[in-house]
DNA sequence: TCGAAAAATCTAAACGTTTACATTTAGGAT
DNA sequence: ATCCTAAATGTAAACGTTTAGATTTTTCGA
């Protein structure tokens, strides 16, 4: 059945015009019972599938909307995406994914394809916050949903975490347990989260009159390396820390290596909260506490924000979600 | 700017016919270099972006490939999404992405949806072995390629893993070490990963003559619950095992988890091999030796394999790769 | 039974490209 | 200058829908 059967030949089985046959496949009413019926056995004998192309092409709208993230593989991803997914098929809508290795250049240059594909919107965890070729977009009138992380030089709706409040939540923790010498692991400071964290981080121990300690800092790049590196650099320090709190998920990770390496008894010499929940958190003895995120949720609600915006252009102000994440204290806080 | 500049306004404005124009877009020569200078610059000027959608409509194909999973949240997944991807835009691909919760019901929304969408190809894991509902991407022609899972009721290509192999390998490991009651947490036997690792497990038994023993073996699911429980039963039967392999890597988790608090000491009391890498496996303390395979790899064959399919419809036989694990050795393997 | 209003259906144009084929132009050979 | 050929450019149809507006059919009250 190499043959792709259109509109035409539908309607010539069943004896209407096209437009007849339209109406049908988009059930807008108005077609007598007896001529619908007749319509779809046409649809149903020739296996008729309408070409969504086709479609597009008239109606100016693809029913998809383009997602840009900076790592298929770092496991926060895929779980937004999930989110995001489950809201738009319920809408019919579509999704159409890219990764950019966490390059502007690519991020760039998908952008101009899904120009070119004409999504319906777009949502974005940029490589590069300044957002100067996210114009492109919006000179399109394409809607835009930043996830994560923020764009600076335009309006466009995000959907964040309350960095600062997450990290102060974890740090505010640490010092309830009557822990002082309390280092972090920091992520860049030139994209937000990197600095909001670090924000809270300073915020808990100002409101508790604990002195920042500059030696206590140490500054991490996200990257797994780093955290491994961090953890080392700590435990040689002048002043040892007995506490560690880390800024984000593959940090983490690398931390608690070196921590193992180091034999440095994790919620016994040193306790431990790291942004982002980890697979292995629950695994390792102690448990690890950590800031946890409503991933799925982020998706589903940047899912709607897209979708409101593309259904009402006009008039909606820039909305700003900022979720809360929440602390989960398992094992690896000890008091002092 | 929301008005959108057509080809037509661009050749009104390079003072060229529309076919002249279209042919510098797709350079296919045979345009002087000063007519050429004229409508590049026309195109800057007017910020124009052509039409994908209307270039489908006349081409018949959308540069498209459509990836359907059973769960996008499983690490495994985004890794082979990633080599997919990687090749697919160095071809000009783009990929759609969709996951189906392992429910055949949305996997045949989905295959509906991507025809409709006018897919050039498809990579499917299909939560669905008898692969009937796939039978409608056959029928318009639609090259398939499965991946991780065969589909039984048609030819399609394929890029499937060695299970038995890596099953193989890793319990002659277990037996070249000095075990002789080796346990195995199955997978479900209706599908062929479950299947084949099983087939693996028995064929190096037997090799080594030593007796199947049915207490060993613990018939799991592929959830990670069913590999707690799977470590449970094992660790109280009456011949308690010196070693165990487990089938895929949520059960792994399951079994660690288990061990843990059983205070079952892996490497010295239980050796242990799991199918499938697993982020902790480098964590825990003994390190995971486990089957590994080659995520990204797959991804980039299967791509190349719908590429192939896609440009050469004719006369290409089945075709069928088979990639062969690797058996990571780390601590989790103590000698007998 | 007739006519008017309402409901159903149809006609044809449009969406923005690509491309086969027709036409024009350029430029060298005579 | 003229002609011829090859190169450059143009014309128009087609791809498969949707949809405004025109037309036909149905329905129903008088």
């Amino acid at each position: 059945m190499e043959y792709k059967p259109t509109i035409e030949d539908v309607a010539k089985l069943a004896n209407v015009s096209i437009a007849t046959v339209s109406r049908v496949i988009n059930n807008q009413g108005g077609v007598r019972k007896v001529t619908e019926d007749r319509i779809v056995n046409a649809i149903n004998e020739l296996g008729y599938i309408r070409s969504a192309v086709a479609r597009s092409m008239k109606r100016k709208e693809t029913n998809t909307i383009g997602i840009i993230v900076p790592d298929i593989t770092n496991p926060f991803f895929p779980h937004v995406v999930a989110g995001i997914e489950q809201k738009a098929r319920e809408k019919g809508y579509y999704t159409i994914l890219s990764s950019t290795n966490e390059s502007p250049i690519i991020e760039e240059e998908i952008v101009k394809i899904f120009i070119e594909r004409g999504v319906d919107g777009v949502i974005i965890t940029t490589a590069n916050e300044s957002g100067d070729h996210i114009k492109l977009l919006q000179d399109q009138g394409i809607p835009i949903v930043a996830v994560d992380r923020a764009i600076k030089n335009f309006e466009v709706d995000t959907v964040l975490v309350d960095n600062v409040n997450g990290a102060y939540q974890a740090v505010r923790q640490l010092i309830l347990q009557g822990h002082e010498k309390i280092a972090i692991i920091c992520g860049p400071q030139s994209t937000t989260p990197g600095r909001e964290r670090y924000l809270g981080y300073k915020k808990a121990l100002e409101e508790y009159n604990i002195p920042l300690d500059e030696s206590l800092v140490y500054q991490g790049d996200f990257m797994e390396n780093s955290g491994y590196r961090g953890a080392l650099h700590l435990f040689y320090s002048k002043v040892r820390p007995t506490a560690i709190f880390s800024s984000n998920n593959q940090m983490t990770i690398g931390c608690v290596k070196a921590l193992t390496e180091l034999d440095w008894k994790l919620g016994e010499e040193v306790s431990f909260i790291g942004f982002d929940d980890v697979e292995i958190a629950t695994f390792i003895k102690p448990k690890l506490s950590v800031v946890s995120r409503p991933m799925t949720t982020i998706g589903e609600i940047a899912f709607q924000l897209v979708y409101d915006r593309i259904h009402f252009k006009e008039n909606l102000p820039k909305r700003e979600y900022l979720l809360t994440p929440e602390l989960k204290i398992r094992e690896s806080c000890h008091k002092i």
